[in-house]
DNA sequence: GTCGTTGCAAAGATTTTGCAGCGGC
DNA sequence: GCCGCTGCAAAATCTTTGCAACGAC
């Protein structure tokens, strides 16, 4: 699947600094236009491939499940997510907004748990107040 | 978007019942595998576009966000899925696996929220089993 | 009879991939 | 210098849509 050794290349490290340096979950396209500004010659297949192995690496976080589309997120403290079902915008839930949970493993029989994802959906206040 | 009556037609209703029956959460094109056994004739298109509008009647769940394909479940009691990472597959968690779940609205500024999903991801019996 | 729905096929949207040359380490 | 990576372009995958005929109510 991927190579074993990995090679910091410019669009490589490009890639990661504009993802850490926005607070917004673009997706790749979004990447794509950002990076372009730097580097106008990059590819959108250089994009999508280097988002997978930053997400693969653990330097980036890959979000699925809001939309169609993959969304990226270059903070990789878990946090949970919340999207507005109107403008589709993903914002970040502050960290005691959900709070309690617990996952009995034993409940679950047949699998070994890695990871759980909590995703809320509602409307933003733009969206409300443009109602 | 949609028709503000629904009329239930040949096609609605099978893809509805054969959801029903199945205990997996299969995709739209494996629903469309299934229903042509019983209704060769019928379209890709029309599988797709009856899926949308059972999901908005919320006679069914649109299952987005573990992988990148969308995928359907005739269960509508609320109740969260666990993915196996290795081969996809997605199965209902027992009602108490997850539990104390508590979400407090006012931390959450600026949005009203109307929904939340959990999904947990690890490994299954079978893949376990076969590494 | 009205108008929502269908099958078909084409288009759209998103993501992946083959390849030859390039460039990190 | 090796081998992972890139740009490019084509292909693959998944989903949506225009349209004329059909069928539910």
């Amino acid at each position: 699947m991927y190579a074993t050794d990995f090679r910091m290349t410019h669009q490589r490290r490009l890639i990661l600094e504009e993802l850490k340096k926005v607070k917004t979950h673009p997706t790749a396209d979004e990447i794509y236009v950002i990076v372009r500004k730097t580097m106008p010659r990059i590819s959108l297949g250089t994009v999508y491939r280097n988002l997978e192995i930053l997400s693969a690496m653990g330097l980036i976080i890959k979000i699925e499940g809001f939309g169609n589309q993959r969304r990226f997120d270059g903070n990789t403290n878990k946090h949970y997510h919340i999207r507005c079902i109107k403008c589709g915008k993903i914002d970040d839930l502050p960290e005691d907004a959900i709070t309690n949970i617990e996952v009995d493993h034993n409940k679950i029989k047949g699998y070994s748990i890695y990871n759980h994802e909590i995703q809320l959906s509602g409307i933003c206040e733009q969206c409300h107040n443009a109602k």
